[in-house]
DNA sequence: TAGTGGTCTAGACCACACC
DNA sequence: GTGTGGTCTAGACCACTAT
């Protein structure tokens, strides 16, 4: 009884996502701590002044998103931290960095429209008619160490063209694609294998004989379900190891 | 009206899982095909004599699994193939070589208790008094090609030693240790990075002076949430691709 | 204006855990 | 038993797309 209407349904704003922030805010600040029952499902719902279904839609989240996990008949409990997050998500290079716990910035190597290929034109599904992709090349830092080389491929329109001062000053190429060009990143999907590197790459990424690189490709696509971006990385093996996580099927799949 | 009662609810099948499958199956049969849309969820709930909720459930699951997506004020439709499934989940090697298309077959290298080491103490959170654990290195291929070496360590009880004889006899460990030790995978923690081969490596991988590996490690939790696994995986990085896919976060998160 | 998906409600019954 | 999460219902209203 102590809230009411604590949950704000105002224009755009969800009930549901503003209790998944109320908890997930609890378990952040610890005020439930690890292994901890939650309140039940029914309790939530009387004190926030909702239903048992949008509680149960806010905990499917956040059982989602590795904070809960329920025992039927028992109680919904908090995940120690390490189940929390860490899903690979999509994010762009600097966040990833910082996330690491560095200080990223980035080196502009190349910049401009670049003849098509047949690899580039595959993955972007672009017609061949399509004679020119924009490109962007860079070396990525974390505080003054290299931690990788991005090139980029974007299918932009000729007038569309982005200089070097125009990302500087942005610092971030989604943000800037976003603004200009109307596209945001919604999915991608990305192989990661390795190699030995260039001796190109061998000296802007400071490696020794011994160093070999992960090389990646990705593939974004855009809210629009079309490629938007094709992505070549390669990061120094000693350096950067990717870490996912891996989870069931969520039913059926067998 | 044609159906009525076609999703049967009966002991532990559950109506909206029935109707998942039903949906998946005629779209992986291309009854409906790539970008159309299906039938609006008032007339899937009122055809097979549920409610919109049940509907709607089937089609959340749907949706995360990359066959529809969803348009406001418009309907749901049907993705291309190339967005289904492939976001990494829990399987075994065996799984993972056959969905790649080819023939798995292992050879055991190793297998027996060995003597605990801090490395592997620490991932698997295990007690300073615990002094040994069991450990299982095997040669996979695929066909005749060696694909990976990968080397496990579980934390099992003296007696639950598992012999090579059960192991061939069983084919899967995840399986022998399901019905032997009733532990069951629920999610992983991977880290993916490269390196070199030791001699061993590119002997047993049939490497060339020029290749090079990949090198992760995985923690696998059971239904308890608590490590049952720790793996170390190299695979011959010509001959082998990690294929991820990256989704952007539900909501919530920013 | 009509039809769609998105959110939300106030119930109900079931399966499971614990006493 | 009682209490928990898991499933399901039959509505309602809103926001968006189309015509």
């Amino acid at each position: 009884m102590a809230h009411d209407d604590t949950l704000k349904s105002s224009k755009h704003v969800v009930k549901y996502q503003e209790l998944y922030k109320l908890i997930k805010e609890k378990i952040d600040t610890q005020a439930w701590s690890d292994g901890q029952v939650i309140p039940t499902e029914r309790e939530l719902a009387e004190v926030y002044n909702t239903s048992r279904t949008t509680v149960r839609k806010a905990i499917e989240h956040l059982r989602q998103q590795g904070y809960l996990h329920s025992e039927h008949g028992r109680g919904n409990f908090v995940l120690p931290e390490r189940s929390r997050q860490s899903q690979r998500s999509l994010h762009s290079f600097t966040d990833d960095l910082l996330s690491r716990g560095g200080k990223p910035s980035q080196e502009i190597l190349e910049i401009g429209f670049i003849p098509m290929n047949d690899m580039i034109r595959k993955s972007l599904e672009l017609p061949v008619n399509e004679r020119r992709v924009f490109c962007v090349k860079r070396l990525r830092y974390s505080n003054t160490t290299p931690m990788g080389i991005q090139t980029s491929y974007f299918p932009l329109k000729e007038k569309d063209a982005i200089s070097k001062e125009e990302l500087l000053s942005y610092g971030s190429l989604y943000k800037l694609l976003g603004e200009k060009c109307n596209v945001f990143p919604l999915e991608a999907y990305e192989s990661i294998s390795a190699r030995l590197p260039s001796s190109t790459e061998a000296r802007l990424l400071e490696l020794s004989s011994e160093d070999v690189v992960l090389a990646c490709t990705r593939i974004t696509l855009g809210l629009n379900r079309k490629p938007m971006e094709y992505v070549e990385m390669v990061y120094p093996a000693n350096r950067y190891a990717y870490r996912i996580k891996i989870t069931k099927d969520s039913f059926g799949q067998k």
